[in-house]
DNA sequence: TAACTGATCGAACGATCGTACTAATAAGCG
DNA sequence: CGCTTATTAGTACGATCGTTCGATCAGTTA
């Protein structure tokens, strides 16, 4: 138990600093996350911001994880709160485009943006993002098994296909809003995610 | 007509930039394109590659005309080669893929990488990166109505909707190629395409 | 109270950014 | 050859970048 005030108001502080970074992360990337700029807009120095992970590539990967913990608690576990198979599949999809719709980020889906922006740049930061997409895709086909297995999908699909096709629907829709300004892309989504899990039925 | 040196010298000069700068847009987005980086890897002077376009935005801006001209080579024109209709349709998915595929910028498709870095930034850049998007899926939707009008394609499909999933299979495949390194994803991308099509034969 | 620890600050560093100037160079043209 | 025009070079500016370092302030512990 940490009840010392120098360690909580620590806590406190890396907690906002996180919490904007996330949002700036989001509608400017990682790169335009500026230890000076998160320091101006927290009135904060400089070097009070850099203590806290030492160098921005720390700050980089800190802002992920803090963000993974936040969609994980925004996507994954409603989901786990509705049954296996099928109605977890749908709670999946229809979470996270809710999650993007919502703008639980402003910049929309964090993951989208920051993995566009870092899909070619080798390093540590890419390695995690592309970590957090596997593990996204295989959470997605292993509900698909699950509800195969219960019987309430069909069994000719291949999971890993239909995860494929299922997060192609998602993150197109999370494009358009934001690149178009097109709101109905997440109704065009939804329309394409339960047609396609439609023709699955056994 | 133009023979006149001085304007051919320039002329070469700006394309080589404009060459360049598409490529490292395409790895690295548009804001890590800087003036002075151009310069040094070019081996001309910053103040050369800066008199050509009189700004960044500039520059950005004549980067994505670059690209718009680029793929409009790759993918729009090979597709208007086939007849209109259902084999046009197919030309400009499988065209994209294989744009996508071969790499013709680096960093995979252009406009992915910079429409999801300029989504959510107001201004010019923005405004004609959503242009062209817009201009893409049209394309696609006035293909799936030709074919309609073929009757080489089911009319019950809205060609908007259908636009939109061919284009969410092809850019989910760009991305898990870059980010995941996973080259299957074309294949999947391409099964896709072609089992939606498949059910809507007429 | 004294000693210690952790969080934050303030100032400075070298580097790079976009941009604004004024030369220098090269090509066309009389 | 001179005169004009277009492209490149050179230099300097203020701003911001990531990072380093020593000082300061707040809270714990003996």
């Amino acid at each position: 138990m940490t009840t010392d005030g120098r360690l909580v108001r620590g806590d406190h502080t890396r907690r906002r600093i996180l919490s904007r970074a996330m949002d700036i992360a989001s509608l400017e990337g990682l790169e335009a996350l500026s230890i000076g700029r998160l320091a101006g807009e927290l009135k904060v120095s400089k070097s009070g911001v850099f203590a806290h992970f030492g160098s921005k590539e720390e700050l980089q990967l800190a802002v992920i994880r803090a963000a993974k913990s936040v969609f994980a608690s925004r996507v994954v576990e409603p989901a786990f709160a509705e049954a296996p198979g099928r109605r977890r599949l749908e709670a999946l999809c229809d979470g996270w485009l809710t999650y993007s719709e919502r703008r639980v980020f402003p910049g929309g889906c964090f993951f989208f943006s920051v993995g566009a922006e870092f899909d070619a740049r080798p390093g540590r930061v890419r390695d995690v993002l592309a970590e957090a997409r596997r593990e996204w895709l295989a959470l997605y086909a292993q509900t698909i098994r699950d509800a195969q297995q219960l019987g309430e999908l069909d069994d000719s699909v291949n999971p890993a296909q239909l995860a494929f096709e299922l997060d192609a629907f998602a993150t197109a829709a999370n494009s358009a809003a934001l690149l178009l300004d097109d709101a109905t892309a997440y109704d065009r989504s939804r329309t394409a995610i339960r047609s396609r899990l439609a023709a699955l039925k056994t």
